[in-house]
DNA sequence: CTTGGCACTCAGAAATCGAGAGTGCCAGGA
DNA sequence: TCCTGGCACTCTCGATTTCTGAGTGCCAAG
């Protein structure tokens, strides 16, 4: 074993005993919990070297170690490994996620079982809308001048807009708009639909396009402009097992509620075979300076649905939550993907 | 001003005071701070008296007085009284409910208004499918054997649910399928479906029969099974404003976990004019016994469709509280009943 | 019934102290 | 060149103590 190869031991021995206790670590317990093969004024050395290199440091003097983010970093890129799943948690998972009636269902159950598994925050996107199919589309005449569209995708999700129209229209006329609705638009990704939605007053009969061309004007709205907006939350409460961890909880209990910023979380991972993780100071939002997030896109390899993934103080247990995050998020991808 | 008399006004400059300082209210900063027009030693009496009858208690001997739960409980009953609302909180609620889009839009923007408003955390639950009328059954044929049934109600609620059949169905026979169900259900009040939806599959032609009766079980699951299943929640950052006044968040957080707990609390109050107000011990769940809950149903007075509230720690101000909830609840109210 | 006076209590802030964990550095050895 | 034992030094944290002041209850007089 080289030098360098020993610094990098002691790195991974310190952030593993920090993780576990929360004591910052000092170089006479390290060789006693770890079989490193060096007497501790020679981790000593180590350790001085790891601290000036700016991977670890000291709250005060006379004091232990502790990581740095930038030590974290290191440890997640080159020392943590994943650790595979028990059988009790893959059948958790199975168990947990089987039996949702509809999307939101799914969702919820999976955000709480993140939050159960990992014991921290979780997050789970809503299957992006640009990235998921037109199954079909539904114009419902409720009154006069009064229609109601239904926006239905392969991932399960609805979205519904009430349309004011200018002027009535008959059941025929209804017949009529939803037949060409689905016939130019079923089966269309809605990154693509757009386009074709703007075409579409030139597609019916020159009567309608009144009508039509206010309808456009609220599926462009729909399509468009609240594509991704909506996360759902869960297992806050195991933030008050990391206070300790954060100086104060209030700033991340503000960044969970402003869903933009979560989403930004989220945003990052787009592809479901490479976990991310985001560590302290990394993190773009102020408030979550003292927080990790560690998330993962969910789909299949191809077309990738969502993001999901969990937050929590950066002294966590990174290779057993990376795994347990990546492992519901090909879960999720495939219920959702298949549904 | 009759003995018994003042000592209730005692008891509201207590809790008057102790609301807004968090301080242990003394005799002598109480005539102080109010002009009760006696000496303290008389405020004393008072308060002694007070505590006998188990209205306020002392933290410890040496330290001024402050409600007991049961002292709140009186305030709210007798001693507070609604603060109307400023010009500029009636604006807020109108602008910032106004230009929803869509009734998950329409909570959300209630739930940030009411957190906002009162700096507690928010909960609204979402209108009841049971009082809520069918305003349209869709059926989708999805592929051979599947279909999706969405249930629209005129609340703006969405449901869908995909049904898988025992045997395939042609185009026709979704046609059909639909014209009965919105024949038969459209416009009943969601209450009253579950025992004409019994009798649906003697109202369509025999071969369709086996079709209709696995609709009718996805039916009914949906139409009760989960009826008022789903609340949504916001402001819990406020909870850390409150931090001191928990002994721990914890379990305040847990309960707001519990979509169930959070039902609970809102159903008590099933009139839109009646504020309701569970204080601390009062709340039947375990780990809310420091908080208070004030809640108020929104709809008409005939239809009530959901409840709101709002929850805090004991030490609120119950007056500006209740009015603030109970406005919101209004506007909400009217605004989805009339949607 | 009210009030001023008075002795008493006690939580909480501030100050003090000691123990222990941990460090850096150095000189000697492999 | 690297490792190691020894040693003096530092500083946090917890325990203990002290002190102050707000607030009380009680009593006797108005």
């Amino acid at each position: 074993m080289t030098l360098e190869d020993r610094k990098l031991e002691v790195l991974r021995a310190i952030v593993e005993d920090f993780v576990s206790t929360r004591e910052p670590v000092g170089s006479k317990s390290l060789v006693e919990r770890h079989n490193l093969g060096v007497s501790p004024a020679t981790v000593r050395n180590d350790m001085a070297a790891l601290e000036e290199e700016g991977y670890i440091t000291q709250p005060h003097t006379s004091a232990g170690r502790i990581p740095t983010d930038k030590g974290y970093r290191l440890f997640v890129d080159r020392l943590s490994q994943l650790k595979p799943l028990t059988p009790a948690e893959k059948r958790a998972i199975q168990t947990f996620l089987e039996g949702a009636v509809d999307l939101d269902d799914v969702l919820y159950r999976t955000v709480r079982l993140l939050a159960q598994l990992t014991r921290q925050v979780a997050v789970v996107q809503y299957p992006s809308l640009s990235r998921s199919v037109v199954r079909h589309l539904e114009v419902v005449h409720l009154a006069a001048g009064r229609l109601m569209v239904v926006l239905i995708t392969d991932t399960g999700r609805v979205e519904q807009r009430i349309v004011e129209l200018p002027v009535g229209v008959s059941d025929e006329d209804v017949l009529g708009l939803r037949h060409t609705l689905n016939a130019k638009l079923k089966g269309r990704s809605l990154a693509e639909t757009p386009d074709i939605v703007a075409g579409l007053p030139d597609a019916v009969v020159p009567s309608l396009r009144p009508v039509m061309t206010v309808l456009v004007g609220v599926l462009l709205e729909t399509l468009v402009e609240r594509q991704e907006a909506r996360v759902m939350l869960g297992g806050t409460a195991n933030l008050t097992r990391s206070a300790l961890d954060f100086p104060s909880i209030r700033p991340v209990l503000e960044a969970l509620e402003e869903q933009v910023v979560l989403l930004r979380l989220l945003e990052e991972s787009d592809n479901p075979s490479r976990v991310h993780v985001s560590i302290g100071e990394e993190n773009e939002f102020e408030g979550l300076r003292t927080a990790s997030v560690i998330s993962v896109a969910y789909g299949l390899e191809d077309r990738t649905l969502g993001g999901l993934g969990v937050l929590g103080p950066t002294r966590m247990d990174y290779g057993s939550t990376m795994s347990t995050v990546s492992a519901v998020a090909r879960y999720v991808g495939r219920l959702l993907a298949l549904g």
